[in-house]
DNA sequence: ATTATAATAAACACATTGTTGGAATTCAAC
DNA sequence: GTTGAATTCCAACAATGTGTTTATTATAAT
């Protein structure tokens, strides 16, 4: 699977992945140029086309790269029959809280929403435990899952003052309960 | 305030508007070039930058069209001291169905996150109804409005099948009561 | 009908792009 | 260590888009 040999590959990638979260801190995927992107990790710019076709490619493997480990992060915690429960919410919360400046970049407005679809998607294996009509349950579903990442986001971004169980707490909650439940 | 007197501009604006809205249907506007949307819209380069600085200043300026018109649209009907009630967040649904096509695109993934911001800044000016401790109620309106406004999107991307009134039940439902309500 | 304003057309220097061929370097593997 | 292979660097390229300018044509307002 892993055939990442080459040392150079590996540092030239890294460099590259860099320089990209630093610039998106300051600016949207689009206005990155490939030039701009070489002079800051100091890389040569036939070497970057070498491995991605522009700076969106880039991007979508850095993305890939998190969702993927996030996913094998899952599987440990989730079982298809048992819902969602505090315990594997708090594990996303803590996963996330570990690359916070990854994810605050790559949840953020600099980037393209390719990554919120994905770690929907990924989120939509955790089971949810409700009752409803066929036909109401993917609206109840998106409802639930992008609420959660946007208070996931907002939690990144306004500095973690709460710990992960206490939001995986709140979150449960009105998901289930409501907003009348506080 | 609106001293749009000539005719030749306005009819420039909404042909770009219009090319616009079509390649934005299309591709992500980082990837609509200038001559590009000229070209779709039959006008002269120079003319474009007469009006705009960049595709990206059209479609904000769009979206502020948008935003201003459903903002006066909700002055009618919200009342600062009266919670949320189907009756208006109806309207806004209805609002959106009769600008399904500008929506779609604006909410859509070729768009950048200011209109999706936007519309949370409008809707937040509707109150909701709920006690909470003051550090969760940010984080408990983040998760209504985002869920929110990703159902209506998913209901106008899938074609409108329910009534307004339906969604706007389903929705108010799932804030206030949560999952197991259902 | 006259005047003002807007749109057009053509040209410009500049930046980024994506690709090339060859030289220099670094790696891995023996 | 030496060698063969892979990777990176460098310089150059045509192509495309950008943002601005100038003069000309067309249209609106009165």
């Amino acid at each position: 699977m892993k055939e990442k040999t080459d040392r150079r590959v590996k540092y030239t990638k890294a460099l590259l992945k860099e320089a990209l979260v630093e610039l998106l801190k300051e600016r949207h995927i689009s206005k990155i140029s490939v030039t701009a992107l070489c002079e800051a990790a100091d890389v040569n710019r036939s070497t970057f086309y070498a491995h991605y076709t522009d700076q969106f490619d880039l991007l979508r493997q850095v993305e890939g790269e998190v969702i993927a480990n996030l996913k094998s992060f899952l599987e440990q915690y989730v079982d298809d029959r048992m819902p969602i429960t505090e315990q594997n919410l708090k594990g996303i919360l803590e996963y996330a809280k570990s690359n916070a400046d990854l994810f605050m970049v790559l949840l953020g407005e600099n980037c393209d929403h390719a990554f919120h679809y994905d770690l929907m998607e990924l989120v939509k294996l955790i089971p949810f435990q409700y009752n409803a009509k066929e036909s109401q349950k993917e609206y109840l579903l998106t409802f639930a899952i992008t609420g959660c990442i946007s208070v996931l986001y907002k939690w990144l971004v306004e500095g973690r003052k709460e710990t992960p169980e206490e939001m995986a707490n709140l979150v449960l909650k009105v998901i289930y309960n409501g907003l009348l439940s506080f």
